[in-house]
DNA sequence: CCTTGAGCTTCCAGTTACGGGAACCTTTAT
DNA sequence: ATAAAGGTTCCCGTAACTGGAAGCTCAAGG
């Protein structure tokens, strides 16, 4: 099949098909006309990126992953560390977001946010984060 | 001041600061060596923004809160219009990253990490989600 | 046979918010 | 005089694509 039924089959984007190609997720045969023409296994390597990517795995991650795939000899434990790594980096973000959604949550609760100038917001903004001289 | 200790007192590196004033979102003077001559107005700046962009608030929407800080006849509606839609899109990053976490947290427990190569989280990535041709 | 349109190709630029490093000038201290 | 520290500009690289241009191929219609 060509690009356009493996996209709609995988879901993926066109350009993200020929870009996981550029950099080496794929490999998909050409036909004589220089047209892509993709297998199931490529087809099923596409839908494990399509994956791998919404659980938000960065793509050298998905490389190592889909290598552990088609290695038969793979230890769970590798998957199961790369997965407990990207756990904690996703834990760490959501802490961030979190810390933010707190001071910002605060913040608009304190504006009255009317025709006035005053504002709690920027005059958080405003305050002073300087160092002393 | 010079760059140096712009960037010390207000806790931005010396690329971030020289950056901001690439954007536009602020004009140093210039001493006659070339060197930029940071005022306090610019200090203040500097810091502002460091404390927005802690928040997570885009550069573009920074230069509009920047703006509306400057302004005096600013509606502290406007503001708050501002950071309302900022909290939504933490709110949003928030959820997806909850998602990721509940399914990739179910399949790392699945896991039983040995030295085998039967792997829940592999099965999962790899688990159908082709549309049917 | 010709044309039109859809589908495919490659290549280049832009996105976000900087960071690294080169090449070079100025100031300060020894 | 020289060396170190601090300043300048400029250009490349990041992550993971997306958009668009220019051009080739293929299937259908008149």
């Amino acid at each position: 099949m060509n690009i356009g039924e493996a996209a709609r089959r995988s879901g993926l984007p066109q350009k993200t098909i020929r870009y996981y190609e550029e950099i080496g997720l794929l490999r998909p045969d050409r036909d004589g006309n220089g047209y892509r023409r993709f297998r199931d296994t490529d087809l099923h390597k596409l839908a494990f990126l399509g994956r791998a990517r919404a659980l938000g795995f960065p793509i050298e991650e998905c490389r190592t992953l889909l290598g552990l795939y088609e290695d038969d000899s793979r230890e769970s434990a590798s998957v199961k560390a790369v997965a407990e790594e990207h756990l904690a980096k996703i834990d760490q973000k959501i802490d961030q977001l979190r810390s933010m959604r707190a001071t910002l949550s605060d913040l608009v609760q304190a504006c009255h946010g009317d025709h006035r100038p005053d504002c709690p917001i920027l005059k958080d903004l405003a305050g002073n984060g300087l160092t002393p001289t």
